[in-house]
DNA sequence: TCGATATACTGTATCGATTTACTAAATCGA
DNA sequence: TCGATTTAGTAAATCGATACAGTATATCGA
């Protein structure tokens, strides 16, 4: 590894003149000299090593993202789209960290970041207590928060930025409603998360408007094992077993995101239930793979890239501390694609499935 | 931040002592002493500075991973697997790269990992040209490529891990002859790399092995833009329109990979195609999304956490230079999850449509 | 009782950059 | 022409650890 002294001396000037050139006050010097080092720099395929530049500046540029895990696709999606403003933007990398939603995992990514210098971290956890993140941003780290607000009544240091759920259940319940159905649910997981009663009330609020208050339910397929998102899809399964069981039947169900919506389809076909025969399903994610399924899942999209750039932008710009106050919510476009898994209920709604 | 001097000035040690303690080296000093540097640790919370470790080491406990996208759920499963890997068994985290299969944003994240003083990568590329990666490996970093082998009849200082491409296609190949298929396709994407000339070998040696070489065939479902394996899905309902018109019509298909076999099906259902009453077909990854699809795809599981942990293995337990010799294949049991999307072909075979 | 060895530490150079304080030479204004 | 200012650059301290060389004291064998 060539070191800034190895140009310094090929280029017959000092350290501090070479660190000059490298951070852009080339105006310091004659023009001549200012060649001299480039030239040695390019001669010697200089690259400066960013450890020892961290150690003297205490930056590091990289950001902490912590997911609950890879395997739900939504997360690998927004995890690419952060990498690519950040990247983009920044020259900011990503260091990636698996939490299964576990708050002492949480806890032992965010000190490894620390002891790294890195300073700025983008969580998606959804876990209720989020004290172990204040305690970060207390300590100097940038946290940014995705899909949940600030502990209502508490002052926080963490910037919240999310999607606006509220709208994101209500789209989608309106939707049902249009096409006619009556009875309405919302198939969820076990534990309730901000962004999820966020969701929910979008999906009472739908309800309600329409007067089906009564008849809209929340079905909980149950826990997430500690393989965690992969499981979503089982616990879709196990709200489709609910739901085919139930008398009267809803014929129209909000997912809570769409990896759920698949394992609700399966869940259904399985008890012999045709979507959108008997019964609707929409999605709330609009991942690519909804184009997929078979039938194609009507879905509400995430605005990801908007989310993304909100988060990178709050996570590289901090506001000056103080408060954070509530969240932001990025109310970019949230729109609904309708593809194949509404119809209208069945004419003898809850009757006998079509097939 | 706490430093190592605070810490040894609340102990009444040198720096030299703490040190010692840090790195394990607790017989060197008297018990009460280590009492005295450990209480003081606990007293000031400090945690030694990774930075200033790695300047001075020249190690970084972090693992570059150049994936060519999140978007693709495999590489986000794989992610996690060598995440929970390298974590548990060594300490190391993650820094993540998505590269778009592009050389250019290779080379720029191994010189990037390079200057943060990374020293170990695995690279998911395919790509068919490795030098950027050779060079990268002369220069001092470990590199263990994914599912490819090194270039033939040349030496090489990266290692390759990859699963049994071959035996992958023909197991796959070799269920649909089971089931009667007779006109058989490989449905891929443009652009030959190892490890689906592997599997296309596989598919191949299947069909000769059963004398119906003469009846199968590849079919390419074109190139993939710049949003790279999100577009999977769409080259596989390319493959599709051309399987739905080809006459005679192929009825075995063998996919690709999972994400192609799910566009294929997409793409075939528009065709008013059935699978699979009228062609059947097979995916090659065996992700958990595959259970869920419909019809719940058959395909070939890859045994991704056996290839985390050797490629995780050979990153951190580098072979004393020299060269690395042919591939490792990892022949974990890759076994073949029979599931909805394989049945016997049509009776009146590439007749018409069933519905 | 003396030199050798072991024990228990400490002092300091070092990793590779950044940055502040300083200096020598050139230029300038009056 | 002299002091002040600008220009162009340098020397050295520093970030927070590691590790080697060195030192003071205790122990031991003969």
């Amino acid at each position: 590894m060539t070191t800034i002294q190895d140009v310094a001396k090929h280029a017959a000037v000092s350290v501090s003149t070479v660190s000059n050139v490298l951070n852009g006050r080339a105006d310091r010097m004659r023009p001549q000299t200012l060649e001299r080092v480039n030239a040695a720099i390019e001669a010697l395929q200089f690259r400066p090593s960013r450890l020892a530049q961290q150690l003297k500046t205490g930056q590091t540029p990289l950001i902490g993202l912590l997911v609950p895990s890879m395997t739900n696709p939504m997360y690998g999606y927004i995890a690419r789209e952060i990498e690519a403003v950040a990247q983009e933007r920044f020259g900011y990398r990503l260091l990636l960290g698996s939490t299964y939603r576990d708050p002492r995992k949480e806890s032992a990514f965010l000190d490894d970041l620390l002891s790294q210098g890195v300073r700025r971290v983008i969580v998606i956890s959804s876990l209720a207590d989020e004290r172990h993140f204040e305690a970060a941003a207390e300590r100097g780290m940038v946290v940014v928060s995705y899909d949940r607000g600030p502990t209502p009544g508490q002052r926080t240091k963490v910037a919240h930025v999310m999607p606006d759920n509220f709208e994101v259940g209500r789209l989608a319940t309106a939707h049902l409603i249009e096409h006619g159905h009556r009875r309405l649910a919302f198939a969820t997981v076990a534990g309730m998360t901000m962004g999820r009663r966020a969701k929910i009330d979008g999906f009472y609020a739908a309800a309600e408007a329409a007067g089906l208050r009564a008849s809209a339910q929340v079905i909980d397929g149950g826990p997430l094992d500690e393989y965690g998102e992969a499981v979503i899809g089982d616990a879709g399964r196990n709200a489709a077993l609910m739901i085919a069981q139930a008398a009267p039947r809803p014929t129209g169900i909000v997912a809570l995101n769409d990896l759920m919506a698949y394992g609700l389809m399966a869940g259904l076909r399985e008890s012999g239930l045709g979507v959108p025969a008997d019964v609707s399903v929409v999605g709330l994610d609009g991942h690519f793979l909804s184009a997929l399924s078979n039938p194609m899942l009507t879905t509400v999209q995430l605005p990801v890239p908007e989310l993304a750039r909100a988060m990178v932008e709050r996570v590289m710009n901090p506001q000056p501390d103080a408060d954070m106050g509530p969240a932001l919510s990025v109310f970019a476009p949230t729109r609904l694609i309708a593809r194949e898994s509404v119809a209208a209920p069945p004419r003898k709604a809850g009757g006998k499935p079509t097939r």
